[in-house]
DNA sequence: GGGCATTCTTTCGCATCCGAAACAAATGAT
DNA sequence: ATCATTTGTTTCGGATGCGAAAGAATGCCC
């Protein structure tokens, strides 16, 4: 069962990577953007715009608006679906890939180092 | 430790509550105002603006301005230093402790729940 | 093919955040 | 007492996000 230390390891951990994610210089990504990235990144194409927009529970210009800046920057590209022209497909990219990794051994890193003190 | 096992399952654990986090109708809190929030309930006080910006690597008056946006919401509050008037001490309350020990139990749930499906 | 439904985008007005620099208050040094 | 330092806030112009509603393109149905 889980235990009340755990819940303090889980919300340490978050810090550690929310403080890591703010010291980059990448340009910050909303909560909506992250949750974009990460569900196209884990789920099983295709996605849609719609699709997105239900499975995040946020209204569809707001994808729209997300996925123009993800776009922006590289982590996601966009291409129409030749079977229903009126879908838009959120594709995957290299970029997008690193991105991810990195957000991954970041979160790790910081989970192995949850006894460590913080070094600035 | 807690027990994200490996890479794929620890975005996994990120997007579930990130998610969560969107459906919730509270404010938004950006990353920084999250840092903070978590940093304040986690570290050991005194927490000064001064301390919160070198630990985060953030701009003072991005510090500020964050704190202006959680004291708004309950979630912290000010109050002087009475030993050196200058410096302002960032204070938990009731509020920001629900608050914290919801989040922390969305993110056990979401870990738990891994192997799960989406429940639209 | 005419009309309705679906999908995505754009527009509108508003709120918030940003970094840099200027500012205000309290302290400390001499 | 005076002046420099430290601490936190405010101001400035600009960028970005938001929800709601309107708009445009494509597909479906009879």
């Amino acid at each position: 069962m889980t235990a009340v230390g755990n819940t303090r390891q889980a919300l340490q951990l978050w810090r550690d990577v929310l403080a890591h994610m703010i010291r980059d210089d990448r340009p910050d990504l909303t909560a909506r953007q992250l949750a974009i990235v990460l569900t196209v990144y884990l789920g099983t194409p295709p996605h849609t715009v719609r699709g997105l927009s239900t499975g995040l529970s946020m209204p569809k210009p707001a994808v729209t608006r997300a996925l123009d800046a993800l776009v922006r920057q590289g982590l996601v590209k966009r291409a129409r679906d030749e079977k229903d022209k009126r879908n838009v497909l959120v594709q995957r990219t290299v970029k997008g890939s690193i991105f991810l990794s990195d957000f991954g051994e970041t979160v790790l890193s910081k989970q192995s180092g949850l006894y460590q003190e913080e070094t600035p």
